[in-house]
DNA sequence: CGAGTTTGACCTGCGC
DNA sequence: GCGCAGGTCAAACTCG
């Protein structure tokens, strides 16, 4: 079987990547009025961003010491530049996205993708007896699908992030079960469960046509399994000082229903983007939808896109390299 | 040997 | 109805 290069295992020599770390909120605009849009995926609020390189620090942490001046900063930064956040609401029928975005073949086009093949049927892979059945019966070619019923797509949403590495490790841990090449793109997106029993969140991994250095990893569904929940998780969000990120970076991103399941809710950390991301499109307005979310103390990292208006203002190494990112990207977006 | 990956085939929805 | 494209399956394969 010919195999191609496994991009997703290439997580070493990317420290020549420049290390501005944007976590920006650009959100088609179809989605952030919708509804309170954007704000509404999952539960609310993502636990995100603790981002460890090999040295087992995070983003979090590394922007939470003031005693760093940014040039430290920097150069302590994990090979991912830039993390861009985008919504999908894809249970929230849309109009046209097609005025917005960044670019036009990547968050806006995710969507539109999306939208079209909402109604697309998921398998129950969770039923193992009837599978298992299946597996001893059947061959390839006469392999009976089954026919749900259109369902409602899990809120999904999607990172852009200005990386090398093409499958970031959030912490879960990921069977990956498919690989399609794009339409109007060189790169192949590959498809990923999370393989806990019982959970059925999904993920989509791909290189954006237009910046192959940007990766859009989408994200659907809740895990219904507490975090961390593999020998890998043990870098959690709560635990700083294991270095198990295989090989690379990681990026934890906790499902709010465990967080207030386990840890304390936290401040959001990426709050510091009002003025750009109103710019963008992304609704900086409904601080109010999630208020248990951003409520408390530091030392917590939490993203919280619901909570804009909360915003910290002494991340400032953040904000420079935000103001730096969105100056870089704004005239690429225009152009698109 | 179990877990994860690869990859061609298949299914489905949508646009024409 | 047909073709296209996205999404998924599952056998074969690799890897630790």
């Amino acid at each position: 079987m010919e195999k191609k290069p496994d991009h997703s295992k290439s997580n070493s020599d990317n420290s020549n990547i420049m290390a501005s770390t944007t976590f920006s909120d650009q959100i088609p605009a179809s989605y952030s009025g919708v509804g309170g849009g954007f704000f509404d995926m999952p539960q609310g609020c993502l636990d995100m961003l603790n981002y460890q390189d090999d040295g087992g620090s995070s983003l979090f942490d590394l922007f939470q010491q003031p005693d760093l001046v940014p040039e430290q900063k920097h150069h302590l930064l994990p090979p991912v530049s830039t993390v861009t956040l985008t919504a999908e609401m894809v249970n929230t029928p849309t109009q046209n996205s097609s005025s917005i975005s960044w670019s036009s073949n990547d968050a806006a086009n995710i969507v539109d993708q999306e939208n079209k093949s909402r109604s697309v049927q998921e398998k129950d892979y969770l039923h193992d007896g009837d599978d298992d059945q299946e597996k001893s019966t059947t061959k390839k070619h006469l392999k009976p699908k089954k026919k749900n019923p259109k369902r409602q797509r899990e809120p999904r949403f999607a990172f852009m992030t200005k990386t090398n590495i093409d499958h970031l490790d959030d912490g879960y841990r990921w069977r990956k079960y498919g690989q399609k090449a794009v339409k109007n793109s060189p790169f192949p997106r590959s498809y990923h469960r999370c393989t806990s029993v019982a959970c059925g969140v999904k993920k989509r991994v791909e290189r954006s046509s237009d910046d192959p250095s940007i990766v859009i990893t989408t994200y659907e569904g809740t895990h219904t399994h507490p975090y961390p929940m593999t020998p890998r998780g043990n870098i959690g969000i709560l635990s700083e000082t294991s270095n198990h990120g295989g090989g690379g970076s990681s990026f934890l991103f906790t499902q709010p229903h465990y967080q207030h399941q386990h840890r304390q809710p936290q401040l959001p950390y990426f709050q510091n983007q009002t003025t750009q991301s109103s710019s963008l499109g992304f609704n900086t307005t409904n601080a109010s939808a999630h208020p248990s979310s951003y409520s408390h103390p530091l030392h917590e990292r939490r993203f919280c896109p619901s909570s804009s208006s909360t915003l910290l203002r002494d991340h400032g190494l953040l904000e420079d390299v935000i103001q730096f990112q969105f100056q870089n990207d704004k005239p690429k977006e225009e152009q698109n």
